[in-house]
DNA sequence: AACTATTCTTGACAATGTAAATTTTACAAA
DNA sequence: TTTGTAAAATTTACATTGTCAAGAATAGTT
């Protein structure tokens, strides 16, 4: 006789809606910005009714980051998908990063803040994050395996990608000196990353 | 017949004074854990009496870097200073960076936080900021003329930094898979930086 | 000793995250 | 159709924060 409970597919619209409108205002006032209220109002529910869906605003902000190394994850695979040479691989993997980077920094801000919620805290979080290496690992695999020097594939691909990474956190914190813009040092980096393996 | 004004001295007395036990707060309880309250009372004084000092919270955290950042550079600075041969020096320089990050890991989370005020803001800061990395860049300029080959220094020293500050990086925001310790990364990343210059 | 510019404190306000209380809603039984 | 009820949603309320403004204390000159 009460109220039906709410369905599981209910609650994942109603997540889902609202880490895609939390990402919108993100993207468009950056990050602390955004507030429980402001998020309610574009919702267009009362400030409150968040905490149904979620425990409280980290754990929804966990989400948001989880979805973006969603697209992260899934911008990586398709950058490679159907690309049989490794070494080109390795550079449409690189090309892709930094044009997520670029095309949502704040998502990438969120993404890699340097202050997280200790590991274990968000499992589906370390999972897409997992995933979005993971098509880097393979690909230097590939190419590692392609010159006969296999072994230390997870060591190379861990540099290549906090080199990358290194890149363009310098250049969204602005902390790229004059003379030396990004796409420069993105050429000379990826023209060694293949030469230097 | 009024009562004296503040000497600059005294000024920056207490402004150095306010922004060690904020670095020191950070240190303990982390970054956004610190409120102007807390400080305050860690102070001795009340709440209002930092504004008096600072024009906001923002101020005071902007010299909160750039106090982290001369400790950096100083850092940077001593760990070259008698070295003759370029390419320790690189090590070197490598080396301080890696123990300033993880001996003020806070401090290095503030400086390199992927959100800042737009340059300009605090010309202070980017001072201490550029004399950082003018270490590196003289280092780098050195070993690529031993090496008979000049020029491009500052793209070097650009993609070196933005090595180890990504390796740093994702250290700190515990994003290495298992398997993959920072140290591993680092004798790796030395290694080629020596070898690819 | 008294005036006054300056420093410091107190009180207050708006915004925010969130807990508790209250109201509304949807469904099923009477 | 009415009504009981549990779930959902809203409204209230509160503690914490950054910050403003008014008041209180302070020190140095006359």
């Amino acid at each position: 006789m009460p109220r039906a409970a709410l369905t599981d597919e209910q609650i994942h619209a109603f997540r889902r809606r609202a880490v895609e409108v939390a990402t919108a205002l993100f993207a468009e006032e950056g990050y602390r910005a955004v507030t429980l209220r402001s998020l309610a109002a574009a919702l267009g529910v009362s400030p409150m009714t968040p905490y149904r869906y979620f425990e409280n605003k980290e754990d929804l902000f966990a989400m948001v980051r989880t979805e973006a190394f969603r697209r992260f994850a899934d911008a990586q695979r398709d950058a490679v998908r159907d690309v049989d040479e490794p070494e080109e691989a390795l550079l449409r993997l690189g090309r892709a990063y930094v044009e997520f980077a670029l095309r949502e920094p704040n998502a990438y801000r969120i993404m890699f803040e340097l202050r997280q919620a200790p590991a274990g805290t968000y499992p589906d979080l370390e999972a897409e994050q997992a995933r979005a290496f993971s098509y880097l690992h393979r690909t230097v695999e590939a190419v590692l395996e392609a010159q006969g020097r296999g072994g230390d594939a997870l060591r190379h691909a861990h540099l290549m990608w906090a080199q990358v990474h290194g890149l363009v956190s310098l250049h969204l914190a602005e902390k790229l000196l004059l003379g030396c813009s990004l796409e420069d040092l993105l050429a000379g980096a990826f023209e060694e990353s293949d030469a230097g393996g």
